[in-house]
DNA sequence: TTTCGGTTAAACCTAATAGTTAAACCAAAA
DNA sequence: TTTTGGTTTAACTATTAGGTTTAACCGAAA
């Protein structure tokens, strides 16, 4: 009984998922979110009280799901290098199995930034960085990049991976006018990717903020 | 007459342009941009007759006036660094006057993609990346440019300035915790971000596309 | 066989919302 | 002074949406 209320639980949110994915908390319906899951509005909302409780329940697992693919940008056991090509095979790997989650997390954020809040609380970003940097302290002082940096480092990274996915309702008609597939066009993306970076970084010596 | 009816006109613009921005196609209210108008709802339908209709005339407006932003990148006169740098500081300016711009957009291409296609096809992309190319050719293949690598470098650059106003929700929180400010953040950023891509192409010499 | 929990069906309520309508209002032009 | 066009007011329609309720249904456990 147990087992087939787990069952029913984890259709409904599914369902939910696929549907606020799509269109986003404020276009999403109800019916239409119990039609998808295979029972009907009584039911759905026996399980989830109101739309707000079952958002914020497909919301928060879907930014832990996000976050957790930087996690091993802070492993220890991989050099700087390995670290960064690792990170853009992996995280365009994820989005290429999940294309949507990015416009849809980045939206409902911008539209209620308390959402993200919550989450946020747990982490010690100050801390993070310094983490990060005492691992590779031997390659960012040859390369000349302080601490401070970082923060724009990590963006540019996190902008690099997710921006064409966010983008991607552009990107796939630019791409296809050109003859070129999107997935493909991000298969190649890991590696141009992490190049590019990797370059950028190495580059670095002396040239960073110093010109005006 | 006509006079007061362009002001009345413009006036429903902006409030529909303001509301749209803040709350998306499906979260805005008619009555709600008759009441930021100024005005009653009779007469925002007078002038714009459905929503829809009102929708695509905001959408249009702010998608072309954001696309117009990237055409300095193609003009003639500058040098490739000198575009880089021109780029991300004219880019980042407007956005950090704009900065709700990009998650609307994106969010409502992605939300139906159909909708900017009518503007992509007046654009001959193909076209512009031989432009680009031919433009700076001594330089790319000083650096081993392809013209097949450009869409990848314009999309980087593109995420750079775009990414952080897109996530801004998420970046604002981060930053916040750090005790830093999201404006001089991104005014720091302009110089970063151009240095961060020209030191990328600058070190492309034999190493793109060809290691592993 | 009875009980019980998950499930359905269908009607129902209430609040919003897009859009309409018709009469009155008012300032400026003819 | 009359006409005209933009504007208001306020009531009204039709529809949709979130959420509720109640009675019936049904398979499995006691």
């Amino acid at each position: 009984m147990s087992e087939n209320e787990k069952l029913t639980e984890e259709k409904i949110f599914e369902a939910a998922t696929d549907v606020f994915v799509e269109k986003g908390l404020d276009g999403a319906r109800m019916q239409d979110i119990a039609d998808h899951a295979g029972i009907n509005k009584a039911l759905l909302h026996y399980y989830f009280r109101t739309k707000d409780k079952l958002f914020n329940a497909v919301f928060e697992m879907i930014a832990k799901k996000i976050f957790k693919k930087f996690a091993p940008v802070f492993d220890e056991t991989l050099t700087l290098e390995e670290k960064i090509r690792f990170f853009f095979r992996e995280h365009i790997s994820f989005l290429l199995a999940n294309p949507s989650l990015p416009g849809f997390l980045l939206n409902e954020v911008n539209r209620n930034p308390a959402r993200i809040k919550k989450l946020l609380d747990n982490v010690d970003f100050n801390n993070l960085w310094m983490q990060l940097y005492n691992q590779h302290k031997d390659e960012l002082q040859k390369y000349n990049i302080s601490q401070e940096t970082l923060p724009q480092i990590m963006i540019s990274m996190a902008a690099m991976s997710v921006f064409p996915f966010a983008a991607r309702g552009i990107l796939e008609g630019v791409l296809d006018k050109m003859g070129l597939d999107f997935n493909e066009y991000m298969e190649e993306r890991k590696t141009f990717a992490a190049d590019f970076v990797i370059n950028a970084l190495k580059k670095q010596q002396k040239s960073f903020f110093i010109n005006d």
